[in-house]
DNA sequence: GTACGTGGTATCCGTTCGGATACCGGCTAC
DNA sequence: GTAGCCGGTATCCGAACGGATACCACGTAC
C-alpha cells in the first residue's frame, strides 16, 4: 500500500506491491503521499521515490495532471508539483485501501506464502 | 468504479475506466461484484463481463485464486467460483472506491474533457 | 452418432508499462 | 570558461497485458 506499512514506506521491498489495489500507475499513489503536506519540485519528487527515473516520474505527473489530480506550476525556472482538491481527495480511499491492507495483511501474505510452498 | 454507476455497470461504454483506482487486474473488481451474492460458475461469469475472452476470465481467476481473493470449486462437471472471506472483505474499499468516483465524477469528466477539448 | 454446452488450453498478436541509457538547454557557482 | 544542477526529452528494450482465434476432452440431448 501507499500509506507507510514499514519503516520506510519506499522501501524497495516495502510490501505495498502484495495490495490488489492501485490508485494509478505504480508511482501515482507514492507521489499523492508525497505531495500530501505540500509542493514539492520535481527533484524532490525523485529522492523518496528511489529507482524512479525521469522519464517515467514524468510520465506519471503529465498523467496526473492531466486527470486533474495534480497542478503543475513554474515559477522562475523552478517546477513544483501539488496536489488538486481533486487529488486531495484521493487521499481518504487510499487510507481506507491501506487499512484493509494493514488488516488483512497476515492472509495476503498466506496465500502468497501457500504459493511458494508449492514450488 | 465496479459499482453500478451506469444502468449496466458492465457496460461497454461503461465511464469507470475514468476511475483511476483499480483493484487487481482489468476483470478483478468485477468478478468481484459478479461473485458478491453467492458462487456463480465459469459461463454465469462470463454472461455479464460481457467480451472477456474465456483465456483472460481464466487467467484473472487464477490469479485471484492465488492471492486468495477466490475458491475454485468442482463439483461433479461443474467448475463454481466463490469469494473467500478475504475477497469478501474487499467489498468494503471497494465500495469507498465508488463512493469516491461517485461523488468526483465531474470533476474527473471535466479533466478529461479539458484535454479532449485541447485537440 | 452427432450436435451442443461446459470449462477450459495453446498460439499468436499488437499495445502498454516500466526501466536503462544517452542526451539536452538554461542557468549558476566557481 | 567550465563544471554542475535542474527538469526534462529521445531512443531502445524486455516483460506483461489483454484480446482473437483455434482447438480440446468430456458429458448430455436428441
Amino acid at each position: 500500500m501507499i500509506e507507510p506499512l514499514a519503516p520506510d514506506m519506499f522501501d524497495e521491498i516495502c510490501p505495498s506491491d502484495l495490495s490488489p489495489i492501485r490508485f494509478g500507475d505504480k508511482w501515482t499513489g507514492m507521489v499523492v503521499r508525497c505531495l500530501e503536506h505540500g509542493p514539492r519540485r520535481f527533484s524532490e519528487l525523485r529522492v523518496p521515490l528511489r529507482g524512479v527515473t525521469a522519464k517515467v516520474l514524468t510520465k506519471s505527473l503529465r498523467t496526473m495532471e492531466r486527470d486533474g489530480l495534480v497542478r503543475r506550476s513554474v515559477a522562475g525556472r523552478q517546477v513544483a508539483y501539488e496536489l488538486t482538491p481533486l487529488g486531495r481527495s484521493m487521499v481518504a480511499p487510499m487510507d481506507a485501501a491501506c487499512a484493509w491492507a494493514r488488516e488483512h495483511w497476515d492472509e495476503l501474505l498466506d496465500a502468497r506464502e501457500g504459493v511458494l510452498a508449492d514450488r
